[in-house]
DNA sequence: TGTAATTTTGTAACGATTTCAAATTTATAA
DNA sequence: TTATAAATTTGAAATCGTTACAAAATTACA
């Protein structure tokens, strides 16, 4: 069976042509992409295809956690299809976001350890400069 | 000197009225507020106070690192007059945001390290349930 | 005091997201 | 298969946070 549509039905979403679409797009593309980019890319090859329905699918697979919602820049939301645990890097220059390893192991080994609450998911965020953007500044 | 005032020159800022009203409530509130939270509270006092200066201002003390920024929330951006380093907690049910301490010395032995990049800024976000909604859900 | 620079203000515009009801598709049962 | 119900998708309109911008007010400087 197609990855994609056993990955949905793993978290227990219903594979339709769309959902499925989103999914893949998410899955085969490492560039942390905002809804607009996953709609006008999609759009391509589906013309049929809402803005709604985006933001309609990505929502249920928020919920369902089958994908990893990315905060990390305050003017989008950012959305990632690999769920294992590694950080992410913004640059304030050229605002890309770049995948962060996480030593094998240390994954929940986070300094803080917040007391009573249920924590659900854990978000490791840095910004600053890119490698090349680094070299680019002045 | 005023600690609103000095710290405002400690990071370049010329402390207006408008800077220091709200830097002084971002230093005095550990609520986390919004843009319109802030601006909704200080406008009882300053009536003449305008949501525009809010933004610039905030957008400003963002610059000259006299706050820190929290994207941990997609719904709004918050802000924190702390800058000392600790990690922060979202509740999805109520939407309440809580202080975090990282245990002092471990603040930068995060387990990844972003290689070739100039990190500025390290952010810790956990997000689930807080001790009151875990124990009033269901 | 006059002039320039800075800061604040309010309105309008913008853009991301949500609402909502209709249209379409899919599942279920006769 | 056909009819009916449920689920999903769609597009238009509304909403809301944010930005742009130019005028007004304030502050700094000569």
């Amino acid at each position: 069976m197609d990855f994609v549509v056993e990955h949905l039905k793993k978290h227990g979403i219903k594979p339709s042509v769309q959902r499925v679409a989103i999914m893949r797009y998410l899955m085969e593309h490492c560039t942390h992409p905002t809804v607009d980019a996953i709609y006008c890319d999609l759009q391509a090859q589906m013309p049929t295809l809402s803005r709604t329905t985006v933001y309609n699918t990505l929502s249920l697979l928020e919920d369902c956690d089958a994908l990893s919602v990315l905060t990390i820049d305050s003017r989008n939301i950012h959305y990632d299809g690999d769920t294992r645990p590694h950080a992410h890097f913004l640059c304030r220059r050229c605002r890309g976001i770049f995948d962060v390893p996480i030593p094998p192991g240390s994954a929940d080994a986070v300094p803080a350890t917040p007391e009573g609450f249920k924590v659900e998911h854990t978000h490791l965020y840095y910004d600053g400069l890119c490698d090349r953007c680094r070299a680019e500044e002045n």
